[in-house]
DNA sequence: TCACAGTCTGTAGTTACTACGGAGTCAAGC
DNA sequence: GCTTGACTCCGTAGTAACTACAGACTGTGA
């Protein structure tokens, strides 16, 4: 098959497929004559096990040692598991993390008393307050310490 | 102050301000004989505002915008109240992906019974096996539907 | 005088794509 | 034969919010 059935079986988009070659991630096909790429099953297989990946929020240097021990099936699973393990871990910090921003969010809601102008809403005097050195109700509302930066995590794609 | 102890009070990085800077969330500050830039109070605050900001998942695209709408307080703050409405529903859409993603992962786990070879992982041979379409613990577990990737949302970031 | 810390500018790297620009290929319809 | 449109090619740049250099200059204490 040629590259779009393949990024359509693969439900993706064809500029993934060809970013995933780049990569390394999925063999580079057989040419036709014409220079287009020509696709196996073997090779929908593979962009299917790394879609099914990402769409649990595994990495790509993370499908990529999958790919490394799928070659290698008498090697003990443990790194496997280690890897499923470090995911679902990193997962349940995002989530926390965002329950903490989502409280804090619900605080610097009930800030603002529906004013008419912002220079007395209350959402607004609060982050100026906050500005200030002088405690906001978003993160002065209990012992709250920073949960780690989302920002510095792989990106997680719930997609699929 | 100079710009390393405004970083140091602003709880960020030197290079984070310089970044501000260029992408005009924070003024160009006078500058000393020898060219090293000088920070005022004001640069503080308003440093304190956008870290303050970023910790509540707030984009600088929005916080732009808040800065924008500091400037003419006599404005309706209807669009700082949205502006918080959408991360709030934001924050809420991307705990609901999370949640689905560590169900799937939890599910995945369960597959593997502690075997000793990749060749006969349980989690292996789930992500194998969903890449030929023969469904999977994970995601075939109910009618579960993507929620939306979080890749596609601006950076979230729940530190401060 | 030396080391070392701080600052300067500018550029490149991070993640996982996404979106071009400009060109070539191919089949159907007129 | 010609046009139209869909598909493909390659390479590069953009996204978000930083982070990390390189190479140079400045300032301070011993």
């Amino acid at each position: 098959m040629r590259i779009g059935e393949l990024a359509k079986r693969g439900d993706c988009d064809v500029e993934t497929v060809r970013f995933y070659e780049r990569e390394g991630l999925l063999d580079a096909p057989a040419r036709e004559a014409n220079g287009y790429r020509r696709y196996s099953e073997a090779h929908l297989d593979r962009l299917n096990f790394i879609r099914h990946c990402r769409s649990l929020g595994i990495g790509l240097s993370e499908v990529r040692l999958l790919h490394r021990l799928q070659a290698s099936p008498d090697l003990a699973c443990e790194e496997v598991d280690r890897l499923i393990e470090r995911q679902i871990a990193r997962i349940h910090r995002q989530i926390e993390s965002l329950r903490l921003l989502e409280r804090q969010l619900h605080a610097l809601r009930g800030a603002c008393g529906a004013n008419r102008r912002v220079g007395e809403c209350g959402i607004m005097r609060n982050l100026a307050q906050a500005a200030k050195g002088q405690g906001c109700p978003c993160h002065a509302a209990s012992g709250e310490k920073p949960v780690g930066c989302l920002a510095q995590e792989p990106f997680v794609c719930a997609d699929g």
